[in-house]
DNA sequence: CTTGCAACAATTATCGATAATCGATAATGG
DNA sequence: CCATTATCGATTATCGATAATTGTTGCAAG
């Protein structure tokens, strides 16, 4: 009986590799809020068809970075002010929901998990890289989310990461400093690894509403 | 100045048109759970081409009624009995959020349509039309998140709509007798209509959670 | 009988062409 | 000059063909 392998060999399509080029372009600012994605543009560019395009935004749109108006064409999202807000009620909300769930069922491995994303929260805090750290504090809720154990919760959750952080990575400067990132996630990841559900909650409802009220004040 | 119409002519796309035929199939039993829908026989069956079936199927994931898994095909989606937990607790979470939201912005308008909805729902439940009522519980929830005024809360529900939709429709032995549904909807109406927000949360988180105990606790 | 390999059919993924729609600009009429 | 209509170019939507990949079946070997 053969040793099968653990990881089945895999390789993106081109649908999704074209996404992801797309994707990182949003991100780093290529393309600006409310930008339109013009398709024969974008394959031309790409040396890929229309149709494959068409298949990449469908990968963007599912990260809510993207809206597709039918016959006019897809736009990089516009983030208001409400957005701002509804994006932190929301993020309050499936993150300690999240952090609840995870505690309940919390493993060896996903402590390990955890453990290492903090880590690197870390170094990025001590080395002040914002952008860095910006990316870590979102990664380490989506290992929270990832940890609980809810394909349905991590779906959901999945489409507030890209608005998130589409909208810090331009207002980094309004981002607390790092020490207080630390002193507001070592608590959470404690409390998550040693079970303690009910003061995950709380702890990543009360985490997230300082950003909130402190990002959203200043007029945009 | 000639007078403008209220509202703009739209027809919607031979995408969408095709989606809405393939979501009725599905939420009607035609395919069943993990059925997988091959494009080159739903583009025969329907006359259109593969290509606009992909975009059908576009709509239908966002649904989350479908799962794309690439290379292999598209499958309506499974319940398994944990996905039934999930589902239960993400529409406590989100209806209930919804519901303090929309209280603490209701208008005249938010109220004749909460009350509309909620009046189907009271003849339908004294019909004894079990499924009109489960979609009219779904409506009358879905009515909420709309009236909140939160596009994006509104996103995430309606990935929520469409599975519990498939699941309770399966399931409708299982769903609680009418007169309870409006016992509990009356109270969360009323709570909502008042501007009161913490009563609607707490009337919201509690009107889900027998619901989802009743349904899970016998073996599916 | 079981396992492995090859062949073939089925299907998905991608291509590029054409039809339909929209947006911009020019022409016309009041 | 302004408002309306017509035209044209740009782009999206849909088509159908082909390439790539997967899944099934049959056959041979151990």
């Amino acid at each position: 009986m053969r040793k099968m392998p653990k990881a089945r060999l895999s390789r993106p399509s081109l649908e999704a590799e074209t996404a992801n080029l797309i994707r990182s372009d949003i991100l780093n600012g290529v393309w600006k809020q409310g930008d339109r994605l013009v398709e024969m543009d974008l394959a031309n560019s790409f040396g890929v068809s229309q149709s494959t395009i068409r298949g990449a935004l469908k990968y963007l749109q599912a990260d809510a970075l993207v809206v597709h108006r039918p016959r006019r064409g897809h736009f990089v999202i516009e983030i208001s002010e409400q957005d701002v807000r509804e994006i932190s009620i929301l993020r309050d909300t499936l993150e300690s929901l999240g952090a609840r769930l995870a505690a309940q069922t919390i493993t060896e491995e996903g402590r390990n998990r955890l453990q290492r994303v903090f880590n690197d929260l870390c170094a990025a805090a001590h080395a002040g890289n914002r952008q860095k750290l910006i990316e870590l504090d979102l990664l380490f809720h989506r290992t929270v989310v990832e940890v609980a154990g809810s394909e349905r919760l991590n779906e959901l959750y999945k489409r507030l990461v890209g608005p998130a952080l589409l909208f810090l990575r331009m207002a980094d400067h309004l981002y607390p400093e790092p020490q207080v990132i630390i002193d507001l996630h070592e608590p959470l990841l404690s409390a998550i690894c040693s079970g303690d559900a009910e003061k995950a909650f709380a702890l990543a409802h009360r985490h997230t509403e300082p950003d909130a009220q402190r990002i959203v004040q200043p007029k945009l």
